[in-house]
DNA sequence: TCTGGGGTCCTAGGACCC
DNA sequence: TCTGGGGTCCTAGGACCC
């Protein structure tokens, strides 16, 4: 049940990482910034007025803006001042949920007697990320989340929207269906083609003609969404569902060796994660990405949870194997994913136990699972005191497999307790 | 000269069990 | 004597989000 009165707040950092190039060069303010190089991350509202968005290839962005500024990004700044915006955040409520570095839900109901209302909540969190951290943000504040977001986003930038119950549907009905949370382009395009263009339109239809359209579970949730009906709530501390990673390679023969060199890197990494969380995951995926961007995924799922980089990678490197002879007409890869699901909790201190009811090779294989996780928690250690690049398996640690710095890569995890 | 990386959720079909 | 239905788990692929 969603609350009666409006008082989610949705908070919003504008144009996150070029706004942080701006603090931090006051040289860069005022003008036309995106952060990236090959790939814009993000762009600055001033280049944004030249139809840069992100995720657009740099040379596209360049020529679409030839003033364009590119700055290098500042990671830690970003993973410093997200956390910082989070923080204020929970000045006024611990009710926050983190969607992703740069936004967030905030439940204030609790909140109104010490603080004020809804919209005096989202005015002084507005005022306070501008003064403490320098940065815009724009808020949405509604009864629903959903509500609360498609007004943050109208919002923008830097500005305030409040949407009062008795407004709601007047809010919503002109606006186009894409402002809708899980629109991408695929859905649009199937609304667009039985004519409905704005959320209104969305509204008017049956919610059995809309499944007809788009899918049983997309269609219920889009009927609800574009009539107003939203029962999530605010969920601080919610877990990961899987822990993930990837590298593109550029061009590389599609044989296991090739890869190799890759999937041990990316499974350190998630082991390395999964271990500082207390977790472990049972089901391995690997993604493979050929010429042309067709890909394939395969996937097992092991009868006990795993969290050492040996076990990860060599399942992994298992798959690919099966994928690339599933496969055998393609003759280049251009990316390998690696993910780990069924994630549970583990506890802090594994014990060995030799007397361990199991049959022969299961106890085998969980005893060598014991002697490498052994092995990987005197390496975490011994990496916690001398640095990551201290100690590692030979292959991650000789070869520079990796494009993207990690600090990059840490920015976009999921994990809101990691 | 083709777009990086980390996630969530849904669907369809098969295996297996009752 | 070959056919019903429901539930659970698993895999592969797709859409979407930031």
């Amino acid at each position: 049940m969603a609350a009666s009165a409006a008082s989610i707040l949705h908070a919003d950092l504008d144009a996150f990482y070029a706004s942080v190039e701006q603090l931090l060069d006051p040289s860069l303010r005022g003008r036309p910034v995106a952060v990236g190089g090959g790939v814009v991350l993000a762009a600055s509202y001033e280049a944004k007025a030249f139809g840069v968005s992100a995720g657009m290839a740099g040379w596209r962005a360049r020529s679409l803006c030839p003033d364009l500024v590119f700055a290098s990004g500042h990671f830690s700044e970003y993973q410093r001042l997200g956390d910082e915006f989070t923080e204020v955040m929970k000045d006024f409520t611990p009710d926050v949920e983190r969607i992703s570095i740069d936004e967030a839900f905030m439940d204030v109901t609790g909140s109104v007697h010490l603080f004020g209302s809804p919209e005096v909540i989202a005015e002084s969190l507005r005022r306070r990320v501008r003064t403490e951290l320098g940065l815009p943000v724009s808020v949405g504040v509604a009864r629903t989340k959903h509500l609360a977001k498609v007004a943050s986003q109208v919002a923008k930038p830097d500005g305030l929207v409040v949407v009062e119950p008795d407004r709601e549907s007047q809010f919503l009905s002109p606006l186009p269906v894409g402002l809708i949370w899980g629109v991408g382009p695929a859905t649009k395009a199937r609304l667009a083609a039985q004519g409905v263009h704005t959320i209104g339109q969305l509204a008017a239809i049956e919610k059995k003609s809309l499944q007809a359209v788009v899918g049983k579970a997309a269609g219920a949730k889009l009927s609800d969404l574009a009539s107003n009906l939203d029962p999530r709530r605010v969920q601080s501390g919610r877990r990961a569902v899987s822990v993930g990673a990837q590298s593109a390679m550029g061009r590389r023969p599609a044989t296991v060796d090739a890869a190799a060199v890759t999937v041990d890197y990316l499974a350190d990494r998630i082991a390395t994660r999964l271990r500082k969380a207390g977790r472990a995951g049972r089901t391995i995926s690997v993604r493979i990405r050929f010429l042309e961007l067709r890909s394939v995924s395969r996937a097992l799922t092991l009868r006990h949870a795993v969290a050492t980089t040996k076990a990860i990678s060599e399942t992994a490197l298992e798959l690919i194997g099966v994928a690339l002879a599933e496969n055998p007409t393609e003759r280049e890869i251009t990316l390998v994913g690696l993910s780990v699901s069924r994630l549970v909790d583990e506890p802090p201190i594994q014990l060995v136990l030799p007397f361990a009811p199991s049959p022969g090779r299961l106890r085998a294989a969980t005893a060598a699972e014991d002697l490498r996780r052994a092995l990987d928690d005197s390496m975490d250690d011994l990496r916690r005191r001398f640095g990551r690049s201290a100690v590692g398996y030979a292959a991650v640690a000789l070869g520079d497999v990796s494009r993207v710095p990690d600090e990059f890569r840490a920015l976009a995890e999921h994990d809101p307790e990691g």
